[in-house]
DNA sequence: AAACGGATTGGCT
DNA sequence: GCCAATCCGTTTC
């Protein structure tokens, strides 16, 4: 059922943010455990891409977990608010990272709406990477975890969707990445509830 | 040592 | 739709 670390050894980042969609991720804080199904990813390759932290092999406190091998979280705040969660891919040194940006929520459905204050049936639950980590209790103290621990992990359900059924569009909220800004990194379930607002183009 | 700005969200108009 | 919230990693002085 969990995903086996060579799963996230994979060097093609593309593929795995593609293949991540279907997977169940979950967490396990103070004993409280919750998951949701994944339905929206972003892919971010490495050093050669604009949008990713990495860009330019910039190594610094912040983004030196991305150069670990593949099955480690990259969890940071953005906005002064939001945790961004992301699956660590790839070999050592080839820093590819996928940020989850929606998922369905699956077990703990309770917890997850004490934690967002809102009813599960609302689609803004864990709709975007800020509320997506926010159902799942996500914050700084999972950053840089094996996703093969007693905290946070991956399992497979076997969930499959039809390709004709999963969109591959550009990403969101980076405009400032140029000629990489429109690469259509960004992949989700056509017509799931969950998937974040800016699902037209 | 200080300033800057962001893989965003949600509340108000 | 617009805009404030809010903090830390990064850059700059």
């Amino acid at each position: 059922m969990k995903l086996p670390f060579s799963y996230y050894l994979n060097p093609d980042v593309l593929f795995l943010a593609k293949d991540l969609l279907g997977k169940v991720l979950y967490t396990q804080i103070n004993g409280e455990i919750t998951a949701g199904i994944i339905v929206e990813t972003e892919a971010y390759f490495g050093i050669a891409d604009k949008a990713s932290h990495a860009y330019g092999d910039r190594r610094t406190n912040r983004t030196e977990i991305m150069y670990s091998r593949g099955g480690v979280a990259y969890v940071y705040l953005c906005y002064g608010i939001h945790y961004m969660f992301n699956v660590v891919t790839s070999v050592e040194n080839e820093p590819h990272a996928i940020l989850i940006r929606a998922i369905e929520p699956l077990e703990g459905k309770e917890i997850i709406e004490r934690r967002r204050n809102m009813a599960v049936e609302k689609a803004a639950i864990s709709s975007g990477p800020g509320s997506a980590a926010k159902a799942l209790g996500i914050n700084m103290a999972l950053n840089k975890k094996d996703l093969d621990g007693e905290e946070i992990w991956i399992e497979d359900h076997n969930i499959k969707y039809n390709p004709e059924n999963i969109a591959e569009v550009p990403r969101v909220g980076i405009a400032y990445a140029e000629e990489h800004a429109l690469l259509p990194w960004r992949f989700f379930v056509k017509g799931n509830k969950y998937v974040s607002k800016p699902n037209k183009f």
